[in-house]
Parts: C-alpha cells; sequence; structure tokens
DNA sequence: TGACCGCGTCTTTTT
DNA sequence: GACGCGGTCA
C-alpha cells in the first residue's frame, strides 16, 4: 500500500511506523520526531482498515491528546479523528470506569477527589483516630497510600506487605495501614474515587469481571502509549491486560527522559519492556531534528554518567552551533539582572522573538527574581505553574456547589461549604456531624437527611439550619437530570450567595473572584454549547467529570503573544525553544538535596538536566550563583556537580579567577546588590498579583454579576418570573415552576424540594424572589 | 464564628 | 520570605 503522508518520514521513523503485526517498543530521544511517529501511525492503521473506534492511544496530559488528534485530523479527517480513544489514561478509564461503575460498588456519577481533597480526609482520619498530626502529615500519609494504590496494594494486601509494614515501623508511622484502610472506606461512603483510584479500580474491574475485561479487549485491537518511561505499575498491568490476546501494541517512549518517579512512575517498565512482551521489536529514533550538535553532544555527554539506560546514539546533522555559556554570577540578584541582559541582547542583536527564549528552573520559587528582572528591563514574560484556574478558592467552592449537587454524599465537598458563604453551621456542628455519620456507618448527608432518626446531637437552631441548607441542595439535586449545566449552576451561585459574597465591598480580591466565577460559568457555557452541537448530554455530571481531570495546562493562554517563557524544567518536557537559560545550577538545588544519598533519584535529576539542555534549538545557556537569598536568609553553595558531567569541550566556562575581586561595572557589588534588594523591598508583595484571566476566551461574557446585594431580595406584589428561585419563610428556598390566575388570584407553583411543591397566593405568601 | 498571631516548614507535580 | 496551620481571644 502506498501512502503518500509516508514519504516525510526517515527510515528509522517509518519502520517504527509500518510495523504493526506485533508489540513494539520505539526508544524516541529527545526531539527525534516522537510526536509525528505516532501520528502517522495512528493515521497508518486507519488507512490500512482499522476503525477509528477500535484504536486506543494513551498520552499522559490532555494537551498532548488534544494537540495529537489535532494533527491526526488534518491527515485523515475529523470526522475520523473524532472516534479514536484517545486522552490520558485517568481521562480514558473514568469513562470506563463510569459504564460500569455498578459492578465494583460505585455509582455512575462518582466524584473524582483531587489532592486537597484526599489530604484533607486523610486529615480528618489522622484526627479522628487521635494519632500525632505531626508524626502523621498529610503528605506524607498521602504519598504512602499513592505509592501503594499505584502498585495496587489494596488495605488488606498493604497489612500483609511485610515491606510496607516494616518500612512504616522504621519510619515511626506503623498506622498507615488503618489510616489507609479508612481512607477507603470512607471515599467509597461518599461515592469518590481519587486520582490513584482511577487506575486501581479499573484493575480491580478487570480483575473480578472478566466480561467487561474481554469487551475492551476485543474493543481495542491496536494500542498505543506515549510517554511510557512514565508509567507506574497499576498502568502497565492495564495495558498489559487489555493487550493480552493480539499483542499489538506500541509504545514510545525515552528513558533518559524519564523524571517523574516520584509521582510513581517506573522507569524499570521501559527498561524491562521486552520481557513483558516476548516478541517486541524494538525502533530506535536516534537523529535530532530540535538542536545544535553540540547542544546534542554536551546532553550525550551528560546522560553518558547515568548507569541505567537503554543505550543509543543520538546524532544531529545540524550546525556544530555555538558552545553551552557557562554564566557565573555572585548571586541570585544578578542572575536575574546578567539572564535579562541576555535576553535584551538576543532579541535586539541576535534577531530572537521572545517567544522563543524560556528560563528554566529547578524549584518555582526561583521564579521571583527572573521575575522583577525581566519587569524593571521591560521584558515581557510568561510564568507557567503556580495556582491553576481551577485551585483557586472560589472557583473550588463552586465546583463543590457542583459536586454536592451531583453527588450528595461527597463529604468533602460538603465540608467545604456547608458553611460558606457563612451560614452558622460552624465547626463544632460539622465535627458532630461526621461523627455521628461515622457511628452509624452513613454518609454525612444521610445523617442530615434523618437527623432525627441518627439522633444528631445539635440544638434545634442548628438543625433548622441545617435543614435550610440541605433543602438548598435538595432543589437543585433534583434538576440535576434536567436542567443543563449552564443554567443550573448559574442558579446556584445566584442562590447560595456565592455571587452576593463578593459584593459585599468593592476589594480587588472579591472583584477578582467574581471574574473569575463569571469566567468559570463561560466555560461551562462553552462546555455546553460544543457538546450541544455534537449531541453529546450537557448536564452537570458531564462538565464535572471532565473539569475533575483538567489542569492548568489545559488552559494555555494567550500563546500569540511575544512573551518570554519562565518554568520548571518537569514543566517544559515536551517543548522547545532556540534559546534556553537553565538556572540555579548550583548543589543544593539542582540536583536537589533531597536526591543526593540516593543514586537512583540523583540519576533522575541528571535525566532532568538532560531534559533542560535537550530543549533548546541553538542557544544554551547555564548560570549558578556565589550566593542565593533562600527560606528567608542567604545561602553559599558551590557549582552543581552536573555541570562537571557535561563534557568541557562542548563548554564555554568561565576563567576561574574572574570569581575573585568582587568588581562589576556597578562597582563593589555588596553595597549594589544591597540597594537593589532595597529597591525591590520597596515594592508591596502583598498585593495579590493581577488575576490572570482564564482562557479560551472565544465567546463574549455572558453573565455579568451586576449591583449591590442590598437589594437582593424583593418582596413580590403579583407577578414573579417563572425559573426564578424564591424565598419562603417556613418552606425555606424553591424554585417557580409555573405562575398562572385561579379565580382572579394571582398563584405559582412552587417547587421546594422535599417539602414538595406547593401552590402559593401571591398576594399572602410573603416570597423573597432570589436574583 | 472569625480575625489575628506565632510557629514550623519549605522539591519537582502530566492526573 | 511566604504560606499554611493551629491556637487564642473578642
Amino acid at each position: 500500500m502506498e501512502i503518500s503522508f509516508l514519504n516525510d518520514l526517515n527510515d528509522s521513523q517509518r519502520l517504527a511506523v509500518e510495523y504493526t503485526d506485533g508489540p513494539s517498543l520505539v526508544i524516541a530521544g529527545a526531539g527525534s520526531g516522537k510526536t509525528r511517529v505516532l501520528t502517522y501511525k495512528i493515521a497508518y492503521l486507519l488507512k490500512t482498515g482499522l476503525a477509528p473506534s477500535s484504536i486506543l492511544a494513551l498520552t499522559f496530559t490532555n494537551k498532548a491528546a488534544r494537540e495529537m488528534k489535532g494533527r491526526i485530523g488534518a491527515i485523515v479527517g475529523e470526522r475520523i479523528a473524532r472516534y479514536l480513544w484517545m486522552g490520558t489514561f485517568h481521562s480514558i478509564f473514568s469513562r470506563i470506569l463510569r459504564n460500569d461503575a455498578d459492578r465494583i460498588g460505585y455509582t455512575k456519577n462518582f466524584t473524582i477527589y483531587d489532592t486537597s481533597d484526599s489530604n484533607s480526609l486523610i486529615k480528618s482520619i489522622v484526627k479522628e483516630l487521635k494519632l500525632d498530626e505531626k508524626q502523621y502529615k498529610h503528605g506524607l500519609v498521602h504519598s504512602r497510600i499513592s505509592f501503594a494504590k499505584n502498585n495496587l496494594i489494596t488495605p488488606e494486601a498493604y497489612l500483609a506487605n511485610h515491606d510496607m509494614m516494616t518500612a512504616d515501623v522504621n519510619s515511626r508511622v506503623p498506622m498507615i495501614s488503618e489510616i489507609y484502610k479508612i481512607y477507603c472506606i470512607r471515599c467509597k461512603k461518599a461515592d469518590a474515587m481519587d486520582f490513584d483510584d482511577l487506575l486501581l479500580h479499573t484493575n480491580i474491574l478487570f480483575r473480578n469481571h472478566v466480561d467487561v475485561l474481554q469487551k475492551y479487549q476485543q474493543a481495542f485491537s491496536y494500542i498505543l502509549v506515549d510517554e511510557y518511561q512514565d508509567t507506574n505499575f497499576a498502568q502497565y498491568l492495564i495495558v498489559k491486560k487489555l493487550a493480552e490476546q493480539h499483542e499489538r501494541i506500541c509504545v514510545v517512549g525515552d528513558d533518559a527522559q524519564s523524571i517523574y518517579s516520584f509521582r510513581g512512575a517506573n522507569i524499570d517498565n521501559i527498561l524491562k519492556f521486552k520481557n513483558a512482551y516476548q516478541h517486541t521489536k524494538i525502533f530506535k529514533l536516534e537523529q535530532n531534528y530540535r538542536s545544535t550538535k553540540t547542544i546534542v553532544n554536551a546532553a550525550n555527554s551528560l546522560i553518558d554518567k547515568n548507569k541505567a539506560q537503554i543505550p543509543k546514539t543520538i546524532f544531529s546533522e545540524k550546525d556544530t552551533g555555538e558552545l553551552i555559556k557557562v554564566l557565573s554570577v555572585f548571586n541570585d540578584l544578578e542572575e536575574g539582572v546578567i539572564v535579562a541582559n541576555h535576553i535584551s541582547d538576543l532579541r535586539n542583536k541576535e534577531n530572537f522573538s521572545y517567544q522563543q527564549i524560556a528560563i528554566l528552573y529547578r524549584t518555582n520559587a526561583q521564579s521571583r527574581v527572573h521575575e522583577e528582572a525581566l519587569r524593571k528591563k521591560g521584558i515581557p514574560y510568561r510564568i507557567y505553574g503556580g495556582l491553576s484556574f481551577y485551585q483557586r478558592k472560589e472557583i473550588k467552592d463552586v465546583i463543590a456547589y457542583c459536586r454536592l449537587i451531583c453527588n450528595p454524599n461527597d463529604e468533602e465537598a460538603l465540608k467545604r461549604i456547608i458553611n460558606y458563604p457563612t451560614r452558622g453551621i460552624g465547626d463544632t456542628t460539622v465535627n458532630k456531624l461526621i461523627e455521628c455519620a461515622q457511628l452509624h456507618a452513613v454518609s454525612a448527608w444521610e445523617v442530615m437527611s434523618d437527623m432525627l432518626r441518627y439522633n444528631l446531637a445539635v440544638n434545634a437552631g442548628t438543625a433548622n439550619k441545617l435543614a435550610q441548607f440541605r433543602n438548598m441542595v435538595n432543589v437543585f439535586s433534583e434538576q440535576v437530570t434536567t436542567q443543563n449545566a449552564y443554567d443550573l449552576v448559574t442558579g446556584v451561585v445566584k442562590v447560595t450567595g456565592v455571587i452576593s459574597d463578593t459584593f459585599v465591598d468593592k476589594s480587588p480580591e472579591n472583584i477578582s473572584k467574581r471574574e473569575n466565577v463569571e469566567e468559570l460559568l463561560k466555560a461551562i457555557f462553552e462546555f455546553s454549547d460544543t457538546r450541544q452541537k455534537s449531541k453529546e448530554p450537557t448536564l452537570l455530571p458531564d462538565f464535572l467529570s471532565e473539569v475533575s481531570l483538567l489542569t492548568d495546562q489545559d488552559t494555555d493562554k494567550e500563546s500569540d503573544t511575544d512573551k518570554v517563557t519562565m518554568m520548571t524544567v518537569h514543566a517544559a518536557k515536551g517543548l522547545e525553544f532556540r534559546a534556553v537559560f537553565i538556572v540555579g545550577m548550583e548543589e543544593d538545588l539542582f540536583p536537589s538535596p533531597y536526591t543526593v544519598s540516593n543514586e537512583r533519584e540523583l540519576e533522575e535529576e541528571r535525566r532532568l538536566f538532560y531534559v533542560a539542555i535537550t530543549r533548546a534549538e541553538e542557544l544554551c545557556f547555564i548560570s549558578y550563583a556565589k550566593s542565593r537569598f533562600r527560606n528567608g536568609k542567604i545561602n553559599f553553595s558551590n557549582p552543581s556537580r552536573f555541570i562537571k558531567d557535561i563534557n568541557s569541550e562542548y563548554l564555554d566556562s568561565p576563567k576561574e579567577k574572574e570569581f575573585e575581586p568582587r568588581q562589576s561595572r556597578f562597582g563593589n557589588w555588596d553595597e549594589d546588590m544591597d540597594m537593589e534588594r532595597n529597591i525591590f523591598g520597596q515594592q508591596d508583595y502583598s498585593k495579590p498579583k493581577p488575576v490572570e484571566p482564564f482562557a479560551p476566551r472565544i465567546l463574549k461574557r455572558l453573565v455579568k454579576f451586576e449591583g449591590s446585594n442590598d437589594e437582593k431580595t424583593v418582596t413580590t406584589n403579583g407577578s414573579i418570573p417563572a425559573d426564578a428561585f424564591v424565598k419562603h419563610a417556613t418552606f425555606g428556598i424553591g424554585k417557580v415552576v409555573k405562575t398562572y390566575i385561579d379565580n382572579g388570584n394571582e398563584k405559582a407553583e412552587i417547587d421546594f424540594g422535599e417539602k414538595g411543591i406547593k401552590s402559593l397566593l401571591l398576594k399572602f405568601a410573603k416570597l423573597e424572589v432570589i436574583e
């Protein structure tokens, strides 16, 4: 079969694309056209007659999936590409889990707990068990639980696992197995899964229900996995099971770029792939199309120092290019200034645009000095990382309402908003509620639904407040299956008071909060809109299941504007820039001091540096400072050991004696740097940074919440709009179903949720319309 | 219940 | 230096 697009590939790429009979491993060096191979391979499979719905392609980010889908669409047509099973492990398998959720004791609408939900739950369990919270830090406990789940160790298996148990005893946290057990029970009671559960429960589903496994084994006749070096055991096993029959599977990755072991990724998956699949064909993509010879060779000489790796020879046929320039600076402030100067030279003298330049660092905290230096020189920049849109408090609050409405058993959502905005239900009450729920082995919501039966020990006033809150949620819950997500959530933010809470004063924080909520509604509208066009469901649970797996990487903003990129090295994986500045190359920073005692972890740090260098197409700068302001004090340190790992023939290093006299064009450094600090110090860092607008900005603003909150209620004198939310003195909050004239009197039929649908005479019923 | 203060901690983070 | 957390007080 002659397929013309294959002519775009080199020989090794083409071989990798065309081999589809059995298992294959594609070792794709940095810049070797990995994405191209994957997309062409899928296009090739489609052209050879495979149905798109029989191809499963797993990626590590939503963004990667989306981009690849777009590229494939460009080759084979969007209408075909749409039916590919392409997405992250988590999104694909959450979809599969929802289909058969009842088989493993969940409902279709199960909640996905994010990291902070998990941590919050762990904290409350530690408290309930009366354990020392300093000893059982939520971060530590969570990472142990996460590790267990990623390795498919259930709570029972954990107890029986000698290694895990002795490790816990030795670390003086012997109760982790108990916390883990309770954590799982609580998640299940809340109809919630955390990120790791999505993989663990997929394995459980496949193990316990062979018919389900077989269904998907037959459905997927070819499986592709991207970034295979970053998969964990749970992911390995899912793939292994699905591919068991036909072994038509292709995994792509680069062991030299495995940098996520701290999240459970196991590099052995790629190193030992051929043991797992016996007749594996290995393809190596060794030509780097991205970088100059110097950069490729320098990176090779670095990664050579690692022991565990698949042998390969990455080469470039581009120009030799410039040496990697090593910048030795006095301190962090000078580093900022010098990098900024270089950037402005590149732009003014070397014809670089800002967006072709990146500053990469090991830790987010390092961004500050560079930010300041660039700002002072008027260089535009964009910092990636930090708080994502969906992690902002006001957004999480609204999402928590949504979650609770769709799944009232969601305990973390309940805790979050039961007293936000303030409605007189304090910690004491919440604790009583949860204790009572534990006592009767039911969810907190169940207790709230029948407080008398569970004998909840609160006074009448509190009970009334709880009932009011419950009724409000119920009114919304009833509409989950009938209202589209956008209309429903618009009602939610009005009625719950989330929006009026932002009108209490005119502070910039409140204004930005309100704008963010509006942006969220816009995102929900876009979701409903696009879904509607393709005739897919537009209900709130559909939106939630999607949004819980989104990260800020997916809301890529203003990519068309010309700005310098600043991000951690981790975040830069997969990207490329004409010029790259790798800053803070010091001992105690890069490699991270947490890793140097462990050879395996140190090798991962070296790979991280390898990733950083190989982002550069033409120019690479490495800087290190003799002193750095960190954790509130000045730290002195030496150049990173990794700089010595690079063959010196590729480096343009400073001569040692340049260090000695602290002279510079500014005169005495110490004084000048103090002065600089004072200048910086005058700026008010305490003010919140301007809030990044949430993209994509496609649609015009849909809703704008106007006005002050003191006029939010209107006593009706006759007409109220249908669909309005109203408040009644006895029945609480309800929704107007319809209004009509009866015997010459205006009446309204109002749905008060649990209290039923009531027909009320408008001239008697003192209704407040909630705007 | 919420505002405020002092203390301890501080990596990376595709989901 | 900055943030999150827990404790205290109005």
